[in-house]
DNA sequence: TAGTGGTCTAGACCACCCT
DNA sequence: GGGTGGTCTAGACCACTAC
């Protein structure tokens, strides 16, 4: 009886089929059971196996061939976690095989610049938390992020936040927050004075920087993301299905 | 009769649904019609409907709310298309509000180098046909692009191949291969000193650096990508829904 | 020809939000 | 309570590929 009832049965699927892909039950480039198979082997509807096996689809996960089967990404069965599919950065660094660690380097607070006021639609005399965090792979310094987190926002004293959590999730715990969707605009710049000995780079190969935008499901912008990403640790890849 | 049966009616839906959000049909931040209505309205299943507008869902163009509505992002109505769900340049230059134009560089034979024999999986020794573009947006030139396609996979002489065709068009036409997934990986980078006067860029300025490789449904690595970036005149955004 | 994924339907029931 | 989106089912038929 591998499926549970009460849970979402296309949440369970997804857990065991995407376990089954990760641990090689499935190997890579071979084909896997058939739609029909699977859904008779877990007891649910093929529609239910379809949704699941979609969403893998578009992650790039699996190739579904028309009249043939459907085969296991032989690239990305391992690490699966591209740029792209990502909520937080300590997902992203374990995904692509590295051990991650947080540290929290500064938590203050100050007032908005002009352009974080109009990027927040707020006013420009209002106070916000700035928490600057450098996430590591392996060890090395890969990430730095900062966030800007309006204080009209927060439900709890700014000491209280643990410095280790994924960003949406100090949303929901502290603000009361559901992220409904995230732009992010990748740039290049030079590496800035400040990150060159934390992030331990070179002078002359510029970095990745990354301003992300968080709102919730009513279009309100919430909270501000400024990373800078080392490429040469980790990769910014995305993997973009076809058709 | 809005609905011809002989083609994908989900294709259909599709295109009706988001040329009403682009027209403005459903206005950016309302609430859009229940999926019961636009089932009932267009003659189709509710479970079709629900397909399409998951997979806006997934594109942040529109946010649903359980028990309340469906409501269409107000920030991206308009300009969709972000990188992420790019296939083609001209796609994304067009979406974000300008008239994109190609102009083509040059289209050149030469042997493979070891990086790109590799990732292509090919012989060293093998020959390729170079080509290089420049993209414009406004007439301001964006984005320079090269693909490396080899020899091998070419049905047709390469003097034939016509320079403004998307990429995967060409793979189609000319090699008769389909496109399965790319993996891109994005890196920051100062300007070439031969792209300086082709981009029209400053020199302190880092450019984005992109490297695409296409596969096909079988796992074969096709062509090669390599394009820089000019996120001054374009941004290179990512939208990410939640959830 | 048999089996696969692709498409589409009709309908049941649930969880949730609003008034 | 009434309407909305969320979940899930059973089954029909089609298009395609391998054998």
């Amino acid at each position: 009886m591998p499926i549970e009832r009460p849970k979402p049965i296309v949440d369970q699927v997804i857990a065991i089929l995407r376990e089954r892909i990760h641990s090689r039950a499935y190997l890579p480039g071979r084909r896997m059971p058939s739609e029909s198979e699977l859904a008779q082997e877990l007891g649910v509807s093929r529609t239910t196996v379809r949704t699941v096996l979609a969403k893998f689809a578009a992650e790039g996960l699996i190739l579904r061939k028309q009249g043939d089967g459907t085969y296991v990404n032989e690239r990305i069965a391992e690490f699966d976690t591209h740029f792209g599919g990502v909520r937080d950065f300590s997902d992203l660094i374990a995904g692509n095989g590295y051990t991650p660690a947080i540290k929290t380097l500064a938590l203050s607070q100050r007032t908005l610049t002009n352009t974080e006021a109009q990027e927040l639609e707020s006013d420009p005399n209002a106070t916000v938390l700035a928490m600057s965090r450098l996430f590591y792979a392996n060890e090395q310094p890969a990430i730095h992020a900062t966030n800007i987190i309006p204080h009209t926002l927060l439900k709890a004293p700014a000491g209280t936040i643990q410095g280790n959590l994924p960003i949406h999730q100090i949303l929901k715990t502290y603000c009361h927050q559901q992220v409904g969707y995230v732009v992010s605009d990748i740039e290049a710049t030079p590496v800035p004075a400040h990150l060159q000995t934390q992030l331990a780079c070179q002078t002359n190969q510029p970095l990745l920087k990354i301003k992300e935008t968080f709102y919730n499901k009513d279009h309100q912008p919430l909270i501000l993301g400024l990373s800078y990403y080392n490429f040469a640790i980790l990769k910014l890849r995305l993997v973009h299905a076809w058709e």
